[in-house]
DNA sequence: GGGTGCTTTTCCTACTTTCG
DNA sequence: CGAAAGTAGGAAAAGCACCC
């Protein structure tokens, strides 16, 4: 009993301290010390679980929690000394004092109790009998304040939602979700909670719903009506307006498949002004005879057919895969599969053909095939069925041809891929496209294992601005830094984050770095980059594309100064580094 | 440390379907 | 019939892992 008074007193000190911080901040210690509530009460929660006696907890309940614990030791239910490790440290008051806070969740497991029977806290008579004229209004009032915390008594709606997490890992399931509604919650007349998101009529897309709002829906204007030339694809594609306004062939009736539609209605009649193989570089004796794209419209944008409101009149046509452009992306994968040492789902080849055919990039190309892959049961459409055998090989340590000049070794194909798809017998393109539409399955239901590194986890959130315009205004600090005073990407990156706040993976970098031409291994490519880095200045200095609505802040401005690197350089690299530069 | 490949996610669009 | 909702496709961005 002693050590229960001095538990009892270190408690009242705590309550009294804890009420002049929540006084001041009822959030912060609430929700600092809101994860190690958890963390004891899983503690105390495997130790009761695993007693496999539960008699001794008497009536109140086996269910857990540290308060339940002090109080049921306090009250004789269970001898303190039972309890292990005895005496329980008096950090959790502070936790159990903080109800009011914004992050509290009560315990489910507490609402059933504390809701389905009124017994479940003693009665003051009670404790006053127990504990005595000294201790007993003290107890009394912790058990009042802890039903005062209790939401069994308040509306259904009005009530907090339950975090899973609080009770994942730590709790056993159905402790946790046992939560017996029907014992005790009244019936409001909307029961839905005042914490769920609200259900709102689905709208066609967010993005639409952006472009109807002003502030953050004017730079996606401005992309789509005065800068969207000015996007990579567009520029590069020069989309045909003429192929953005193909008739639909009236028997198609597939309207899923772009393919069927392209190959149908868009094989004819184009202006062969481009040539995929024309420069015959790829020794393909095969070479596709119809066009790919006309090129010689310089218009990136059409009119919208069917304008909605927040879209602006005119919009980028889609770039469409037509039936010839399937054909040469086809041949072009026989021709590598068959007659080079690419690796088959390397970029390097897929970006070849790109050049040849610019309307699309070379992932798109890859992406492009690699649906055809798919619906093909994992195998190349330009194989035969007996070959498409080997084409899928359970084995890994099949490949799909010798090692690259990279080193980089040809990957097999997935060997999750379905095997049984439909047999691929034609040996033409043509009837190869059309062999995917009988596919039965959609794409959707191919199976398509997730990536070894996904990043599914944590879904990655574009930003604002593309990378490419992200770094644009720090390209010629980088490039001191990197190229010139060769600093390690690590450390360059430490000192953009210190100086300029300019944080970006690393994996930014090296993109950016690919993209700029920034290479450090040999003197050739320094010299890539100067040269690449000095047409740039020829234009000014200035990124031609600057997207509206990309802020960059103070940080930006810098590039139009001097800048005088800091001893931050000299911390960083270890040596004297000042370093002036004249932007 | 630097470079590259592979994969997924996200955005934006066209097209189709549904509904008032 | 028109607008909204739904669906699929193209492309870029981004992360991870591996190799040199």
């Amino acid at each position: 009993m002693a050590a229960l008074r001095e538990e009892l007193e270190v408690y009242k000190l705590i309550d009294e301290m804890d009420a002049e911080e929540t006084t001041n901040n009822a959030i912060s210690p609430a929700f600092t010390q809101e994860p190690e509530l958890g963390r004891e009460a899983g503690t105390d929660e495997d130790e009761n679980e695993y007693d496999g006696d539960t008699s001794n907890l008497n009536t109140i309940d086996e269910n857990e929690s540290d308060d339940d614990d002090i109080l049921y030791q306090s009250s004789g239910v269970i001898p303190a000394n039972s309890m292990a490790p005895p005496p329980r440290p008096p950090l959790y008051k502070p936790c159990q004092q903080k109800p009011q806070s914004k992050f509290h969740t009560p315990k489910p497991v507490q609402s059933q109790r504390l809701s389905s029977s009124g017994a479940a806290y003693p009665s003051e008579p009670d404790i006053l009998a127990q504990f005595g004229q000294e201790l007993g209004p003290r107890i009394a009032e912790y058990v009042s304040r802890q039903k005062s915390v209790d939401e069994g008594s308040i509306d259904p709606k009005w009530r907090t939602p339950a975090l899973p997490a609080a009770t994942a890992g730590k709790r056993p399931i159905l402790k946790s979700i046992i939560l017996q509604p029907d014992t005790e919650r009244s019936p409001s007349p909307n029961g839905n909670s005042l914490w769920a998101t609200e259900k709102k009529p689905r709208r066609r897309r967010h993005q639409a719903d952006k472009k109807d709002e002003g502030p953050s829906g004017e730079s996606e204007t401005v992309v789509r009506d005065g800068t969207a030339i000015s996007r990579e694809r567009i520029t590069r594609s020069r989309v045909s307006t003429e192929a953005a306004h193909q008739p639909k062939s009236p028997h198609i009736d597939a309207p899923q498949n772009p393919p069927q539609q392209d190959l149908v209605s868009e094989g004819a009649g184009q202006n062969p002004d481009d040539e995929p193989f024309g420069d015959n570089e790829t020794g393909n004796s095969t070479s596709v005879e119809e066009p790919v794209a006309n090129t010689s419209h310089n218009s990136g944008l059409v009119k919208r057919k069917n304008r909605r409101p927040g879209l602006s009149e005119m919009c980028v046509p889609r770039n469409k895969y037509t039936d010839a452009e399937d054909k040469q992306m086809l041949e072009w994968a026989k021709w590598v599969y068959n007659d080079t040492e690419y690796g088959f789902w390397g970029e390097p080849h897929w970006e070849l053909l790109s050049k040849k055919n610019p309307r699309h990039s070379g992932t798109a190309f890859r992406q492009r095939y690699r649906k055809f892959y798919d619906r093909n049961g994992g195998r190349h459409p330009f194989l035969e069925s007996g070959m498409a055998d080997q084409d899928a090989p359970n084995d890994l340590s099949v490949k799909l041809g010798p090692p690259t000049d990279s080193g980089s070794t040809v990957r097999a194909p997935r060997s999750d891929q379905a095997t049984e798809g439909p047999p691929f017998n034609q040996h033409t393109i043509f009837k190869t496209i059309m062999t995917f539409q009988d596919v039965s399955k959609p794409l959707g239901v191919q199976p398509i294992p997730p990536a070894k590194g996904s990043s599914v986890a944590g879904t990655p959130k574009l930003k604002d601005c593309p990378a490419r315009k992200r770094f644009e205004p720090f390209k010629k600090i980088i490039h001191e830094l990197y190229m010139v005073e060769r600093y390690s990407l690590e450390k360059m990156m430490i000192i953009m984050e210190l100086r300029y706040a300019f944080i970006e993976h690393r994996n930014q970098y090296k993109r950016q770095f690919k993209i700029w031409g920034f290479k450090k291994h040999g003197l050739a490519s320094h010299v890539e980059s100067e040269t690449l880095l000095g047409l740039d200045q020829a234009d000014g200095g200035e990124s031609e594309d600057t997207m509206p609505g990309c802020s960059f802040g103070e940080s930006a401005e810098m590039r139009h100064n001097d800048w005088l690197v800091t001893p931050l350089l000299s911390v960083v690299s270890g040596q004297s580094a000042t370093v002036r530069v004249q932007l």
